[in-house]
RNA sequence: GCCGGCGUAACUCAGUUGGUAGAGUAGCUGAUUCGUAAUCAGCAAGCCACCAGUUCGACUCUGGUCGUCGGCUCCA
């Protein structure tokens, strides 16, 4: 006999040994159905695993989280079948499911995705068949005996026999094809509903360049094909947001191959840019920040005493003047160490809050390079702070307000996430665990939820990362809290304590927009180029209904920049209609039409991107709540 | 840097058995002077990324370079 115990505490008893499909039958076909694996004292199994024990059982069903990754992972043994079949000499490395599906990389000749709809169709003949997986287990000897041809198998089973104690292994088998995996497995192939395959890339074995270059194939797969058709959708939706796009189609910024990698950005680029910066100032003076700037070029001397010639040398840029090496920073720190080193401090001037919009270039490979996203030269909103051991869980906080502040005025919800002592690094146990307290305290008390990320941190010192989160859902790292426990020592920073004393600063370097070039373009796709009032590049335009009323509407046009509202004026001789549709499919926030009723009235005519026309608005009155609109840098649309 | 795709007018893109190129949008000109999401007509615009090669002849084939896209790697 043997009892089974379900989550609810129900316990359902077997005369013979059952396995989990006689279980979820027992409750019934319906529900069996959708069962994909269960989890039988807490360990993950397959559903047809015979249960020889009393236990505690949980199914996962199609609705789990877990089940998901089970699919996936099932689609990538479907999908290496089906590569297999058409590929007679292709091996097969390793299959992971990763964030949004899954991919194999493979050791086979180059394929491109005009090679997909026959891979997907014998997919798509591997998952009609109905194949059930099935589980063997086999020894160490015995599997490498299976994989005797696959040299990356080989290389796996080893590894796994000097791991494992038991030296046993499982392999799991659909039809005629067999896999070296772990499992579980759905129970056969055709619960696979949606599946594609998405992309593909080169790829090398264990992530080491100097390996052999293998064919990743990425796909995906849902249980039902309406999830799959969905997530096609929010694809297409990130592609029609792409900020390269957008920024071309609004006028922002563009790119240029004479400056690979180096943004150039345009009169309204330059508009929005800096509103940003203004909005910075803002904040961060208020937050007891005075702002420095260093120069974008230093000597050698100076990049050797940071360490940077040394860690960072290969992304730098160097020239020689007067036969002196220099380079152009990567990062703002060490001239901000200088900086510090032209005052004498007490504690009473600490904590010293530092910002500085320093524009760094950073020698990034050519296939990294991706529009604002990744790019050579950019800018960084940084701030170094200055302070004592005592003063950093208070700094730390004071920090995760500031980001939280700034994100919020997008509309950006965020996560943190904290990094570790690295196996490669400076500095006592002691300084990392005293810094490593002083940030989780700190993040404890701000009472967010946060990630630990063990041994992530940089080799100076521990970090907060900080993870935005866009409209689409995707998440960016855009802010970033170090800890710096290497510079200060090597710069020879100290302070007078209270003692009398000389003291050792602590230092944070951190940074909230992160590259100004990146989040804005964040914000572009953020926004789909649909920005709000206070952040628009154009946020008022007039379009007078004749070219008698073009002289009237420049002098309201400049009325109103004197109030900061920026505005242009579409003279061209089109038709009205013409001219608010251009404005509307622009996102331009008001758009307003001048006649002959507004001219002897002196009133605006108001559309807004809803539709709606507001008629007869007096200038003040206008001026009045958009100005208010857009001092308060509103998220919402205005209502007039 | 590596693997694969792509590079045609300012923008978005057509253009296969190799015979020096089109469309829409934007621009310009003219007509229209318009009341809330596209008025009409005409014009101009391209060394088909660049450099070699094959060929009588290359946008088209081959090689290389640069840029770009998706990944790998890296990261703000």
């Amino acid at each position: 006999m043997i009892n089974i115990t379900l989550p609810d505490k129900s316990i359902k008893a077997f005369e013979s040994y059952p396995n989990g499909m006689d279980v979820a039958l027992s409750i019934s076909e319906g529900f069996a159905k959708n069962c994909v694996a269960m989890e039988i004292n807490g360990k993950m199994v397959d559903l047809n695993r015979e249960i020889k024990e009393d236990s505690s059982l949980r199914f996962i069903t199609t609705k789990d989280k877990e089940a998901l990754e089970i699919l996936r992972h099932s689609a990538a043994h479907v999908m290496a079948e089906a590569v297999q079949n058409l590929y007679t000499d292709a091996a097969l490395t390793i299959g992971p499911v990763v964030e949004d599906g899954f991919y194999y990389d493979i050791d086979m000749k180059p394929v491109s995705e005009e090679d997909f709809p026959a891979i997907e169709a014998e997919i798509n003949n591997i998952i009609k068949a109905k194949k059930t997986f099935e589980r063997k287990v086999v020894t160490s000897e015995q599997a490498l005996e299976i994989f005797k041809n696959n040299p990356y198998k080989t290389e796996l089973i080893q590894e796994l026999a000097a791991q494992t104690a038991e030296q046993e292994l499982s392999l799991y088998q659909q039809g005629g094809f067999t896999d070296l995996c772990r499992g579980p497995h759905i129970p056969h192939t055709g619960m696979i509903k949606g599946i594609k395959l998405m992309k593909t890339s080169g790829a090398y074995w264990r992530a080491d360049q100097s390996k052999a270059q293998l064919q990743r194939l990425y796909g995906t797969a849902f249980f039902d094909k309406k999830d799959l058709n969905a997530y096609l959708h929010l694809i297409e939706e990130a592609k029609k947001r792409d900020h390269r796009k957008i920024g071309t189609k609004l006028d922002l910024y563009s790119f240029h191959q004479e400056a690979a990698g180096m943004p150039f950005f345009h009169a309204k680029g330059m508009a929005m840019w800096n509103v940003l910066l203004e909005y910075w100032r803002e904040e961060h003076k208020r937050a007891g920040y005075v702002e420095t700037k260093t120069p974008v070029m230093l000597s050698r001397h100076l990049w050797e005493q940071s360490g940077h010639w040394e860690n960072y040398r290969e992304n730098m840029y160097t020239s020689v003047v007067d036969e002196e090496e220099y380079a152009i920073k990567p990062m703002n720190c060490p001239g901000g160490m200088l900086l510090y080193k032209t005052g004498s401090y007490s504690y009473r001037d600490l904590p010293l809050r530092a910002g500085e919009i320093g524009l760094v270039h950073r020698h990034e490979k050519s296939g990294a390079l991706s529009g604002l996203f990744r790019v050579r030269a950019f800018h960084q909103d940084d701030a170094h702070i200055f302070m004592t051991p005592e003063q950093i869980e208070g700094e730390i906080l004071g920090v995760l307000q500031l980001v939280n502040r700034i994100y919020s005025r997008f509309g950006l919800g965020f996560h943190l996430e904290l990094s570790t002592r690295p196996k490669k690094s400076i500095g006592s146990d002691e300084q990392w665990e005293e810094a490593t307290n002083g940030l989780k305290n700190a993040l404890n008390k701000y009472g967010k939820d946060y990630v630990i990320n063990e041994g992530d941190g940089a080799f100076y010192g521990p970090k907060i990362d900080i993870h935005i989160k866009d409209a689409l859902g995707r998440t960016w790292q855009c802010g970033t809290i170090q800890l710096d426990m290497a510079l200060p020592e090597r710069f020879d920073l100290s302070y007078k304590g209270a003692d009398n004393e000389k003291h050792r600063p602590v230092m944070i370097h951190r940074v909230i927009y992160g590259s100004i070039e990146r989040f804005f373009g964040i914000l572009v796709e953020h926004f789909a180029g649909k920005f709000p009032l206070w952040l628009a590049p154009v946020q008022a335009v007039i379009l007078p209904i004749n070219d008698d009323l073009a002289p009237y509407a420049h002098g309201v046009s400049s009325q109103l920049s004197e109030y900061g509202i920026r505005c242009d004026v579409d003279t061209r001789t089109e038709s009205l209609k013409k001219k608010i549709r251009d404005a509307q499919v622009n996102y331009t926030p008001l758009i307003i039409t001048i006649g002959d009723k507004e001219r002897e009235s002196l009133t605006l005519s108001v559309r807004t991107l809803d539709g709606n026309v507001k008629m007869g608005m007096t200038m003040d009155g206008f001026v009045k709540s958009v100005v208010k609109h857009i001092k308060n840098r509103v998220f919402e649309d205005i209502v007039l």
